[in-house]
DNA sequence: ATCCCGAGGG
DNA sequence: CCCTCTGGAT
């Protein structure tokens, strides 16, 4: 029923040669706020605070000392504004605590970071350091959830689970931003665009 | 109304 | 397991 893995990644990097992370950052640091303030705000919304926000707060030590209610002003328009200035804060607090200031290069390391779960800590990973951790996983796939009788929760990590078995891991970070630019110019939520999707053929939710 | 590169708390 | 947190785009 479904296609070979392999056939969809080559049809997908076919389509989408450009997908790259798209979360403006110049470091580690800046990354893993980023991909913090990311979470249900498109990149776009987040590459509109961080110039200002890396000009205010360039490291981890300044972010430590940032007062919460200037962070939030700065990071308003990405939502969630008074959870992620406390995280992000408390975030910094324990990168100056833990390691010096800087961000670590493992997975155990930053998921018990405040504010980071497994999947920014997978964004951070591949896309700072170029370590395949594992495989990011978003929130598209909370769309299919109910057609599997499966809760968001279970979903992703079932996802990740059977794209770290069925992905070569030398894929791991790439694919993700294959499926998120799919997502972007193709399969959206609403309406779809099937007319111009390369994988239709094999799509049960194909609308032609 | 629904969705956007989520995570913590109950 | 579910809920909440938030604003802007579509």
């Amino acid at each position: 029923m479904v296609r070979p893995v392999e056939t969809i990644l080559r049809a997908l990097e076919k389509a989408y040669p450009q997908a790259h992370c798209a979360l403006a950052h110049d470091n580690p640091f800046e990354l893993l706020v980023a991909t913090v303030l990311s979470a249900q705000c498109t990149d776009k919304r987040v590459n509109q605070v961080t110039p200002l926000l890396f000009a205010r707060y360039p490291e981890a030590a300044s972010l430590a000392q940032a007062r919460q209610s200037e962070l939030e002003k700065i990071i308003y328009s990405t939502g969630f504004y008074r959870n992620k200035a406390k995280h992000l804060i408390a975030m910094a607090k324990a990168l100056m605590a833990l390691y010096g200031g800087q961000v670590p290069a493992d997975m155990k390391a930053l998921v018990a970071l405040p504010g980071v779960g497994r999947k920014t800590a997978n964004v951070v990973l591949g896309n700072a350091f170029g370590i395949a951790g594992g495989v990011v996983v978003d929130t598209h796939v909370g769309r299919i959830a109910r057609l599997l009788g499966l809760t968001k929760a279970q979903m992703v990590e079932k996802v990740e689970a059977d794209l770290i078995r069925c992905v070569p891991r030398s894929k791991w970070i790439l694919l993700p931003h294959l499926l998120i630019e799919h997502g972007r110019q193709i399969c959206v939520a609403r309406r779809p665009r099937c007319g111009q999707c390369v994988l239709a053929t094999n799509c049960p939710s194909c609308l032609i």
